[in-house]
DNA sequence: CGTAGACTTCCACTGGACGGAAGGACGTAG
DNA sequence: CTACGTCCTTCCGTCCAGTGGAAGTCTACG
């Protein structure tokens, strides 16, 4: 390119994608001081290629002058086949779950050692929650994550365990040894709870939904306690996991082979 | 840049973008010779612009060796303000309103002279429909694109009813006349109807959603015949608009003054 | 009114981007 | 088996698009 380069081996696509990749659900906004600074430029560089970006609807601006991401993102963004076939067949059964409960319904998939919220379905009723469709919450604090990293292959599992366990709440577990037992439990049991380990005043259930036997994702529902109703929950939950399951086994259209992978 | 440019102007930002933006509903995998016409570029160009995306993860190769819109791409596409507060606001008396009638529910807003489908419940037992969450459909042949023209400015109204008008199915209204009749009459009526003009076997109905005093979306319901219960639907459908625009009043955060410009 | 912080514009230098060409890989028709 | 077509991948000489420091503008604040 030119001139003093600060960052030989940089290009215009990595910086494009990195301005992109810049925003996060912490940061749906950001000054352009910011977005130079969070994607590593210079600052008027990254006001040159902003302000195309800008002109290409791939960013905008808000009347207050922050960037958000532009309406063509999210055109592209919705074609990518982030477990679409997972989230289209599982729809109407979120729906269903929600319908006999009112409580906030999940569908979640392993990604690296977080669990990645692929649909979510909350009405108003609902206990409050943190998660939002795209969201990646800690394993070790959700139904969903739990369940998933029951049935995680052996290396990432072993790797989820060894690695630092953040506390959210005072009742998140973050003994290795208690969540190992957990995570055997849930095999047996088949299903995976959480007290406030996550976020005080909600627990959750969640089981894990199998294409043939392998598990694919994970249902998970937030409910403000489970005393009285922790099993009905699961026969709720197991029925829908079982119907997703079995719409699953049909399909075969071109799909990637591995799930994406983290950045 | 270098050597035999064959389109000086175009930045690698806007070819990056292009490429992006090159898939869409109808194409959302491609093969590396369909990406470099589609984004109008030359392959080996197209090539070394896509390895690097779908080494950022911008893009991805499915196992046919097609490429497809990346994971991280759909990240930064969910951070998107594309109607945020209206979908979120709407999302749980959408639920309501599917628990009540089984039947799919849409919400959408207006993009140039069509419909945007911004939120969509579908449920098993429904009536198949070809709209998705992002599609968007023409004005005039969709219950909510009606209802959207009906309360849009003159000028928009008037250069929607002017340009060409496509007939989809046999019953499809391709009348300026009879459609500037069917508007003048939604707005007496307060709801526009489909029947079979966008497919066959499947009617709507569609109301306004208002805040404050200013139509900012509209809700709609797919069913396959309106005879029996077209009032009941036009006053459930009315319910849950009246409560989202009601929602709608009283919040106030950053948001863009315009609705996302087309490409 | 000076200082600070964020944004915008300018422009001389140069190395990253360009794309034609050539070389694989695969399928299929003769 | 050869020839041809289609698609993908790599190579490399040319050169202009991209770079980023510096200077200017615009608010906001004390």
């Amino acid at each position: 390119m030119a001139g003093r380069v600060s960052k030989p081996g940089a290009t215009v696509v990595s910086r494009t994608v990195a301005l992109l990749s810049a925003f996060d659900e912490a940061h749906p906004h950001l000054t352009l001081t910011e977005l130079a600074r969070r994607a590593d430029l210079p600052l008027s560089t990254a006001h040159r290629l902003i302000a195309e970006l800008t002109r290409l609807g791939a960013l905008a601006r808000t009347d207050s002058g922050e960037y958000v991401v532009g309406p063509r993102m999210w055109d592209v963004g919705l074609l990518a086949p982030v477990q679409t076939d997972v989230r289209e067949v599982a729809s109407p059964f979120l729906h269903d779950l929600y319908a006999a409960t009112l409580a906030t319904v999940h569908l979640a998939v392993l990604d690296g050692t977080r669990a990645l919220y692929i649909d979510r379905i909350s009405g108003k009723r609902s206990v409050p929650v943190v998660s939002k469709i795209g969201s990646r919450l800690p394993w070790h604090a959700t139904g969903v994550g739990k369940v998933l990293m029951a049935h995680a292959p052996e290396d990432v599992r072993k790797r989820a365990l060894s690695s630092p366990l953040r506390r959210i709440t005072p009742y998140t577990i973050t003994q290795p040894s208690r969540l190992q037992d957990q995570l055997e439990r849930i095999l047996v049991d088949g299903y995976a709870t959480t007290v406030e380990e996550m976020s005080l005043g909600a627990c959750s259930v969640a089981v894990p939904i199998r294409r043939r036997d392998e598990v694919v994702a994970a249902l998970g529902i937030v409910v403000p306690n489970l005393r009285r109703d922790k099993g009905r929950l699961v026969a709720a939950l197991n029925v829908a996991a079982h119907g997703i399951g079995r719409s699953l086994g049909h399909q075969t259209r071109p799909r990637l082979t591995r799930l994406p992978v983290r950045r």
